[in-house]
DNA sequence: CTTGACTTTCCCCTTACGACAAACTGTTAA
DNA sequence: TTAACAGTTTGTCGTAAGGGGAAAGTCAAG
């Protein structure tokens, strides 16, 4: 009969750890002296104790290894349970791939650019989302206000005059991948939580969700807006994705006439996988 | 000016979350009322938050990210941070890639023996320990008993002939790597704390650790030791190991004339990866 | 008998939040 | 104007696998 130390000593393995596996009801002491509450192992403890250590090295929990040394298991249990630590291992490895090829690309960035990038691309989902839209043209990037305006108020004001109170901040959407400079034609769309009637040239509809967005967060001036769209373009470049849909931009600071540098817009592309 | 629940709902970030950036300071609010204590965002912080989460995708805790974030950071120290945890993550990737093959294998067993082996493989390092040793041959695996008697009576005696009180369990080593079955030389040796002087046919030295051993744990009769032999040597060969060195037994439990169903060894042999 | 080594239980600490509770605030409907 | 309801605040507890340390009890040796 072996004391707690002289079983640590003999495993390598804590005390600290030996009396939480014995709370845990995972390896039980040999035998407790009862007015002490000391506990004592035996070395036929052993095969027990490396059959725990056998299933943490496999990345499984006390909790499951509890289970997997169970008397009561069945076979069928045991491969079940080690299937599912195989997938989530294969899931893990894939999510850890993904980080390394990301850091790489961004440790390149830094050896070029010499200063920690201005835009940070996000990937994430976009639900989809019932919207008040109508379309319109611009000119080029440089005097659409105007006409954005002009838009903006068309289905604005239908939504509160169909009694909504609350409406989304504006989303325009730019269907023309050619990224072409003039006569643009874009949609402008204001997002709403309850179906309203159409109107003429306003029409009511679910935006579709998106699966993969990248997304930069742009923070002034619509006249320097170029300079997200290259970040994104470049990044989307880089990081081995492809375009897969209309470009959206979501206005999600603005007032008319207020200050330019306090506008934070939102730029995103669908994209996915090359 | 956003509430809290508002900017959550913007940026698909729990308030949760939002009130604990807040307590790191990792992402104050705007404003804070200095009355109600409630707290105000604006879109502004976007970029910032966005930050976050990127960084928190590559693999950051929240900590090293406050570090990563904090104004006066160098240029060198980011790219230190990120080769840092590129190599941290390689460590896991390998790990993981080792599960899986490990995982492999075990579900390939379960499937041909349809039960959960009886030897558990251990693979550990194995310090360099000081021994009194003596040499001898034994006839073949059946009839060593008394031989191993006397060669064990040998090396205890001298040590605590020369004052010892304690001395580890006994260790045989197997120097000869061709497994013949009669005429064994065998190495006989008893871990000690101390230096004492060499007898006539016992010597003290510094028995070398090894760096990666295999080992499994037998519970009976030395009879039934081939068995565990014979789960490691499968086990060595199936997950693409090979010995580089003399196998050792260590007696942990075990008494002369005592019952041998109580008898606990571990088997130890010296492996590399193929 | 004392000393030093060992053991016991208990409590706090780690990450990145989630759950829940009691109290307070803000907005809207009757 | 008040009541209801939604939103917010702080606070505590919980997670996995132990590590660190404290106060008190135990063991073996000199």
């Amino acid at each position: 009969m072996l004391r707690i130390g002289d079983f640590a000593q003999l495993t390598r393995i804590s005390t600290k750890t030996l009396r939480h596996y014995d709370r845990l009801g995972l390896l039980k002491p040999n035998k407790v002296d009862n007015f002490t509450g000391y506990r004592y192992y035996s070395a036929t403890q052993l095969p027990r104790l490396n059959r725990i250590l056998v299933f943490k090295e496999l990345g499984f929990s006390l909790e499951e290894i509890s289970r997997l040394l169970a008397e009561n298991i069945a076979l069928e249990e045991i491969q079940g349970m080690l299937r599912l630590k195989q997938l989530e291992i294969k899931q893990r490895l894939e999510q850890d791939r993904y980080r390394l090829s990301r850091l790489e690309t961004r440790l390149q960035e830094l050896k070029q650019e010499k200063a920690m990038p201005n835009y940070e691309v996000l990937l994430k989902p976009v639900e989809a989302q019932l919207v008040a839209a109508t379309v319109g043209v611009i000119p080029n990037y440089q005097d659409c206000q105007p006409i954005f305006a002009n838009l903006f108020d068309r289905v604005y004001h239908h939504a509160y005059s169909q009694g909504l109170k609350k409406v989304g901040c504006g989303i325009s959407i730019y269907h023309d991948t050619k990224l072409r400079d003039r006569d643009i034609p874009v949609e402008v769309a204001a997002p709403i939580f309850e179906e309203v009637p159409d109107k003429e040239q306003v029409w009511t509809y679910k935006l579709p969700g998106v699966e993969t967005m990248a997304c930069v967060v742009h923070h002034g001036s619509f006249s320097s807006l170029g300079q997200a769209y290259n970040a994104l373009l470049e990044w989307i470049e880089k990081n081995g994705y492809q375009i897969v849909g209309s470009n959206r931009e979501v206005y999600l600071q603005y007032e008319r006439d207020g200050d330019p540098n306090q506008y934070v817009t939102e730029v995103q592309v669908p994209v996915e996988k090359t």
